[in-house]
RNA sequence: GGGGACGUGGCGGAAUGGUAGACGCAGCGGACUUAAAAUCCGUUGGAGUAAUCCGUGUGGGUUCGAGUCCCACCGUCCCUACCA
């Protein structure tokens, strides 16, 4: 019997099956071993900010595919949510509104928590935490304290990056094109004492395990790699002529790649804050001046402003490492960085481009030593482009005749001889300077004591927690302004000390987050055996903007803490996937106004679109596709489009329209789709008569437009397998639609047994192959046929290799290339009879009329190609 | 300046070196409706009545065969940047 069809309404069903999945726990994770293989499916975890937003749909819907996929694959399988929920929004909203930064949070936490809920992910709810939750930093404090006894954690003064509208300390990855990556304001420069973790200790091993991470995108490896920026080359020494400056040694210590160029070089030139330099200035104005003229100019304005170099020559000389008898220039160059190398530099212009717009601008000599293959020794110059390809070494004394790549070497064998200096291996990277003058973070737990020094917050003392009654009516840390909170007896010798008011960068509490998921209320940072079960992460999912930052610096604490013998695992996320962006078309009024979408009525006009505001009927331009944010007023929220079409639509519609990791544009007319199939997949399993849970008698089902459909009933199953392990979901979902349309064409509605009976395992394979994408409305399904327990619970169906492959083939015939024909032969004919075939067939018969055929392709059940003339 | 990705209908995008344009959107025609929406059916790369021809940024090359591989160029986007 037909029940009466009836629309399926999202609103009813997809509460439903949250509650029933909910009730009967099925998401929880135990860390018991029960045989199945782990599976540890991870996304980035959300900033509390108070809403979620689609990137998070898109973000989340895509790990709960794969993790639901694994499931049904019959994988043990963590997929834990957190908030990672320190860090400046709270403080801001602190300042604006009044609101204490731990409600603010909190509040956002349970809002974003509803919301996600709303998406029905199967997440394992019960090992949510926040890095705001005193349990956790407690535990942050207590490996800090390890680290720093391991002497990875020191702190030195340091010319930071000063965010002045922030009032606080940015690492270098956190200042972008000169300005703070949260406020845009222009970073100053000053001079503090700052807490450093000794990341640069681990840059060979981070870049050594890099080459083991086989499933992240080769793009953030190399992005990670040029961060490292591994350099080998050679420190020298370049001696004083006549007498050296006080206090700075015997010469000067330079950096350089290139010391086949050696002679070559027509200057050194050191950084305006070397120390040298800072010691000339203090006895003479003038350089004092240009050194304070160069700090003004910063890191920031120097490329807005085309890299204009600038340079003052000191009146030092050194001596040429190769020549007692030739001397060279010390100058102070704005463009020499102190933080790298060794702040000093030797130029030569004539290979290098930097040091020739340098010696141009200044007059400094420019001496060819890298002869080009082509290039005759006599004539050759460098004009405006310094020549820095591959030659021979001439000019150059001992070196002359050598490649570049063999100058190097001797050249380095020499200076290492004279003792003049050494080979060595340089880093681009940089210790990671970890603290904050914040109050909403993790407290750094030291205190300052005036007779003991630093001494580590004992550890019954931990957490140090931060307090609740603080003000922001000033700038700079409430930590340091509150009256007591800093007070205390110092843990050795009784006495008055402070607590350190600094707090930790909000990047250190996600670089272990996923370590503590695996036992979120261990009574240590990390329960090893816990962590031992689950990391590393099979599937870390995430933006591209954190291919350096978060990811590495999650990479070195792993590292940091296994060699504390706190976990196992070497590198955290053993597949990394970096998911595209939501994007949304923009609008605007005549007058430049940016316009909702929601705002927006559209027509058609002979074909073309016309966007108009709905209130006025005002035309509108329709502007670029970019990123959903509030300044473009292109924002589409979740909780409308859940509201309007359901949770599965959305997470439908996110998944199938873009391969995952390019950006998806959110249209109404693909939520429309996405909804559109939702709808008639249930009409499908409405329209079957029920079978009361009794298996379909598929023998009947052998031939004609039954056959049919189980075999794409059981190819489906591949397609569909593959898209999800390949990341291409767009793809499976596409299988998807079509197999719905195979289902259509043969329906319910006067079938015949044979067709019902197919259509039956058709439907039961559906609702597996659903259940990631749209899980509630394959619960529905399930329950609709009849079958038992829940989708969620059911194995991922198997192929039947014998239908999911066809016996019989269309090979397209080709002559010269172009299509004239087709024939259809069993899988495996051999190459005689197809050529036989072919060359019979009517519609290539015709076309080689006049020709005589030269050759026959024939590749078997695939394609003839019959070459002719 | 350095590094990377990409370029296919009106749009998003499919295509192990083997029938280009799957699937979806938008469009067009029709059914249902007093009407609209929704739904359903059909159609849809371009030119041509048709046979057929032309088509994957441009120009070369390899191959029986190229959207796919190689070389050069044009264009777009992203990352990074005075790194010695």
């Amino acid at each position: 019997m037909t029940r009466c069809m009836a629309r399926y309404n999202p609103k009813d069903v997809e509460p439903h099956w949250r509650k029933a999945w909910e009730e009967a726990d099925v998401f929880r994770t135990s860390n018991d071993d029960d045989g199945r293989p782990k599976y540890y499916m991870l996304e980035m975890f959300p900033y509390p900010s108070g809403r979620i937003h689609m990137g998070h749909v898109r973000n989340y819907a895509m790990g709960d595919v794969v993790g639901r996929y694994k499931r049904a694959q019959g994988f043990a399988v963590l997929h834990p949510m957190g908030w990672d929920a320190f860090g400046l929004p709270a403080e801001n909203a602190a300042m604006e509104r009044g609101v204490s930064p731990r409600a603010w949070t909190y509040d956002n936490i349970a809002a974003m928590r509803e919301q996600l809920k709303a998406l029905g992910l199967s997440i394992d709810w019960s090992r949510e935490f926040a890095t705001c939750d005193p349990e956790y930093y407690g535990q942050q404090q207590r490996w800090f304290l390890k680290l720093l006894q391991r002497g990875l954690v020191y702190r030195k003064e340091a010319t930071v990056n000063w965010d002045p509208v922030d009032m606080t300390v940015l690492a270098n990855e956190q200042v972008i094109d000169g300005k703070g990556w949260r406020s845009g304001a222009t970073v100053e420069k000053r001079k503090l004492t700052q807490w450093f973790l000794r990341i640069t200790d681990y840059a060979d091993a981070l870049l050594e395990g890099l080459t083991t991470l086989d499933r992240w995108p080769d793009k953030v490896r190399l992005m990670q790699e040029n961060w490292i920026g591994r350099s080998r080359g050679l420190r020298l020494t370049f001696h004083y002529a006549g007498a050296a400056p006080e206090d700075q040694g015997e010469g000067l210590e330079v950096y350089t790649t290139r010391p086949d160029t050696l002679f070559g070089a027509s200057f050194l030139a050191i950084a305006p804050d070397h120390p040298l330099a800072e010691q000339l200035a203090a006895a003479d104005p003038k350089v004092a001046a240009f050194v304070a003229e160069c700090r003004r100019g910063g890191t920031s304005e120097a490329e807005i402003e085309g890299a204009e170099k600038l340079g003052l020559d000191t009146g030092i000389q050194v001596v040429h490492p190769f020549d007692p008898d030739w001397r060279l220039p010390v100058w102070i160059g704005n463009f020499v960085l102190m933080d790298y190398g060794t702040g000093a530099i030797f130029g030569c212009p004539a290979h290098d481009q930097r040091d020739l717009d340098f010696a141009r601008k200044y007059g400094l000599p420019v001496r060819p030593v890298v002869l080009p293959a082509d290039a005759d020794p006599a004539s050759f110059e460098v004009g405006a482009e310094a020549y820095v390809g591959p030659g021979r070494i001439f000019n150059s004394g001992f070196l002359d005749g050598l490649t570049v790549e063999n100058a190097k070497s001797a050249a380095i064998e020499k200076i290492e001889a004279g003792a003049q200096g050494q080979g060595a291996v340089v880093y681009r990277l940089r210790d990671w300077g970890i603290s904050r003058q914040r109050y909403w973070g993790c407290p750094i737990p030291v205190i300052h004591c005036k007779s003991c020094g630093l001494v580590p917050a004992p550890d019954d003392s931990l957490p140090v927690v931060l307090p609740d009654d603080v003000t922001f009516d000033r700038p700079g840390s409430p930590l340091l302004h509150h009256p007591t909170w800093r007070l205390v007896a110092c843990p050795t010798c009784g006495g008055e000390a402070e607590r350190e008011t600094d707090t930790l960068d909000t990047f250190m509490d996600s670089s272990w987050y996923f370590a503590r998921f695996a036992d979120p209320t261990a009574e240590e940072p990390i329960n090893k055996a816990a962590a031992d079960r689950w990391l590393p992460v099979d599937q870390y999912i995430g933006g591209i903007e954190h291919a350096i930052l978060h990811l590495l610096y999650a990479r070195f604490i792993t590292r940091a803490l296994k060699d504390e013998g706190m976990l196992s695992a070497e590198e955290p996320f053993a597949g990394l996937f970096t998911q595209g962006m939501v994007t949304h078309e923009t609008y605007r009024r005549q007058n430049g106004d940016w316009v909702e979408p929601s705002d927006v009525a559209f027509e058609t006009e002979g074909g073309v679109r016309i966007a108009r505001l709905k209130q006025t009927g005002e035309a509108l331009t329709l502007g670029d596709i970019e990123k959903m944010s509030k300044s473009k007023k292109n924002v589409v929220a979740p909780e409308d489009i859940f509201e309007a079409y359901g949770v599965d639509a959305a997470r439908l519609f996110v998944m199938s329209d873009s391969p995952p990791e390019r950006d998806v544009q959110w249209t109404t007319g693909g939520v429309e789709g996405a909804n559109r199939f939702v709808h008639r997949v249930w009409a499908e399993f409405d329209s079957q008569p029920e079978a009361g849970g009794q298996a379909p008698d598929l023998s009947l089902a052998d031939n004609g437009q039954a056959l049919e459909l189980r075999r794409a009933t059981h190819k489906l199953i591949g397609w569909v397998t593959d898209s999800i392990e390949n990341f291409r979901f767009n793809s499976g979902v596409a299988r998807l639609y079509e197999f719905l349309n195979i289902l259509r064409a043969a329906p319910a509605a006067g079938a015949s047994d044979a067709v019902l009976a197919a259509r039956t395992e058709a439907l039961e394979v559906l609702a597996r192959l659903v259940a990631p994408f749209t899980p509630h409305l394959a619960e529905a399904c399930w329950q609709r046929l009849g079958a038992e327990g829940m989708v969620v619970n059911a194995p991922w169906p198997k192929a039947d290799p014998a239908l999911a492959t066809d016996s019989t083939v269309v090979l397209p015939v080709q002559i010269n290339g172009k299509r004239r024909g087709e024939v259809t032969v069993a899988k495996g004919t051999d190459e005689a009879q197809v050529r036989a075939l072919a060359l019979a067939d009517s519609g290539v018969s015709v076309h080689l009329a006049g020709l005589t055929v030269r050759k026959v392709i024939v590749v078997q059940d695939r394609i003839i190609n019959i070459v002719a003339n």
